[in-house]
DNA sequence: TTGAAAGCGCTAACAA
DNA sequence: TTGTTAGCGCTTTCAA
């Protein structure tokens, strides 16, 4: 038997060992066994004695033997690399970093492993995650999807790759989607405005061709029609990409003539944009607000912020739970499924409408 | 040339198509070149005409053929694999979502993907991702260190893995590392307190095994020891885990026959759990508040919150560059960049010290 | 229960 | 400029 690079018996000092990883052959070499009887003890398989067992475990924990993965889904039948990709908008956003976490500690009980980016809302960078998650053979994506047409997803389904979308639903491709309930959600946020008196109600949404948004919005209608009350179109700003532009446009609709009472900001980031103009206004006591999608602090505000919030970690655990689903040969015709919102009231939204002067 | 699957030949149906990835012998064929030609045009390796350049290209597309980067590792001298591991405590921290969106920027520049985990402060899953990601024969490691070991990391690194550590330095290794000048930063925060005139300072600090917050606290002592204070032992709090246990432990400061006047958190959380105890005994613009790191909204709060302000893309950046400048072949000594901390001042650090009544 | 041989998709080394 | 052959580390298939 001769000496390998890092067991025992090399003589060499750890300094001057080669740059050499022990395989299975090294492994076999040492334990005095074929290569096939070290893959059965890494993979546990049966019919292997226990004398060998214990040879061959020895000898790979001496040398630090550590299957390689990627020749090993190589050679396999299923090709199956114990890998998935997530695709997100942004990792840094908390509602994304939440939902990471959540599909992380569903993978994690599996042994798979997750390769994740951050897409920007860019049709093309989602295409260049996917491609790089697919050159390394991800058994399966997740992704919050952007862009119009999602059909060129068709090629890695094809090839076998499991996916499942999450918080959108792709267009032009049919598939298993989880989302937040957008619209009823909106629609409850909005209710609760209308509830407390208010009638002069204010739109704030992202970028409009998000599909959220438009659920949102459309949540926002539905609210209005089914109170009897008219939308006023100066009321509704769409488009508000950053924190800046939401800021911006509450300070525009502080300034109108007939100023909004009440106002529905329909994101997260949007929400913080208004609040620093109600703030900086010193009209965050006079002007009712609801977010959606809930956020760190809102509670310690003042006054304190009225959230429809979302559930980032069931989102999460059921997307992931729906992929490894449909690894493990499920099926079934595509589903989506519709995670519930939860209105919280802390203050802000419970505000009554201010008299504005010229109706005074 | 025999039709392949999913060619522009195939007669059959989409759905009838069998699960196949075209490989570069699909391709080779197609185009009607050898194995090594679509390899060498595939890496734009130079030397090909530009005929067979175009025919391979167009092979390749009709084919939708997507190397496999896991073969190709396998085969490469230098085995590379074009991504890292990078080791957080939690991914839904905002400290950690930062910095790995910062690391997430610089890889995707050079076509590396970002696999990522959390250990949430247990060393054993630190070694278990560490493995998992080994398994998976990453070029790098990026890891923000648990435990009080880190020999164990010596084979990876005699294996040639890259590895830098971010956010605190490893125990029992040499290694690069890429922190914040917690101590500075903690010296500065408190060294604030005291200008405005503050003597009975509580520390409330995370776990104390943690280095970050032994480096913070010592800062906290250095500060106290150059204004000539002495540290009161019942103002010091450490061991919180929890934001509930640092809300618990602000209740019990200010239930003290002499409670301080100013408050030192030395973490994210803790910063939040304290407020929340000042917020809930009506303390909040009697008690002056400085924490370590800063948060989204600190500057919306009544008083909005002096932070000592980390910069967590800075951070990342730096530690990506680090480990990229390794895998390039830099060999200089190991090295620790520390990133300066910024005092951001914004109202709760500086209030001034409440006459308590027994002092009155 | 154990092992030998072939080959997964790709690139290195060499040949034409 | 293009192609042939071998083999990376592992699992499959088949034989002993």
């Amino acid at each position: 038997m001769t000496p390998l690079p890092g067991s025992g018996t090399d003589p060499r000092p750890v300094s001057a060992m080669s740059r050499h990883r022990a395989t299975m052959r090294d492994v076999a070499a040492l334990a005095g066994v074929s290569l096939k009887t070290v893959s059965r003890v890494v993979n546990r398989e049966p019919g292997v004695s226990a004398t060998l067992v214990q040879r061959v475990e020895a000898a790979a924990a001496e040398l630090d033997f550590r299957p390689n993965l990627g020749a090993r889904s190589l050679r396999r039948a299923d090709g199956k690399t114990a890998t998935i990709g997530l695709v997100l908008q942004d990792l840094a956003n908390p509602f994304s970093a939440a939902l990471h976490r959540a599909v992380e500690d569903i993978a994690r009980a599996r042994g798979v492993a997750v390769l994740s980016g951050s897409v920007d809302e860019t049709a093309d960078r989602e295409r260049e995650l996917v491609t790089a998650f697919s050159s390394r053979r991800v058994d399966g994506l997740i992704i919050m999807p952007t862009g119009e047409d999602h059909g060129y997803l068709m090629l890695e389904r094809r090839a076998g790759v499991a996916m499942v979308f999450v918080d959108r639903a792709p267009a032009r491709l049919e598939a298993d989607v989880v989302l937040a309930d957008n619209e009823q959600g909106a629609r409850d946020g909005v209710a609760h405005l209308i509830a407390h008196g208010h009638r002069r109600i204010a739109f704030l949404g992202d970028r409009s061709w998000i599909a959220t948004e438009e659920q949102r919005y459309e949540g926002f209608l539905a609210a209005m029609a089914e109170a009897g009350l008219t939308v006023e179109p100066e009321l509704v700003i769409k488009d508000l990409d950053t924190m800046d532009a939401a800021d911006a446009a509450v300070v525009r609709l502080l300034g109108l003539p007939d100023p909004p009472t009440a106002i529905f900001a329909a994101q997260n980031l949007v929400t913080i944009g208004a609040l620093r103009a109600l703030r900086d206004a010193g009209m965050q006591h006079q002007v009712a607000l609801v977010g959606f999608d809930d956020f760190e602090l809102a509670d310690l505000l003042q006054p304190a912020v009225t959230v429809v919030a979302q559930d980032p970690q069931e989102i999460g655990h059921r997307t992931a739970e729906l992929l490894f689903a449909r690894l493990d040969g499920d099926d079934s015709p595509w589903r989506v499924e519709v995670i519930a919102t939860r209105l919280i009231e802390r203050g802000s939204g419970e505000l009554p409408p201010l008299r504005t002067p010229h109706l005074a």
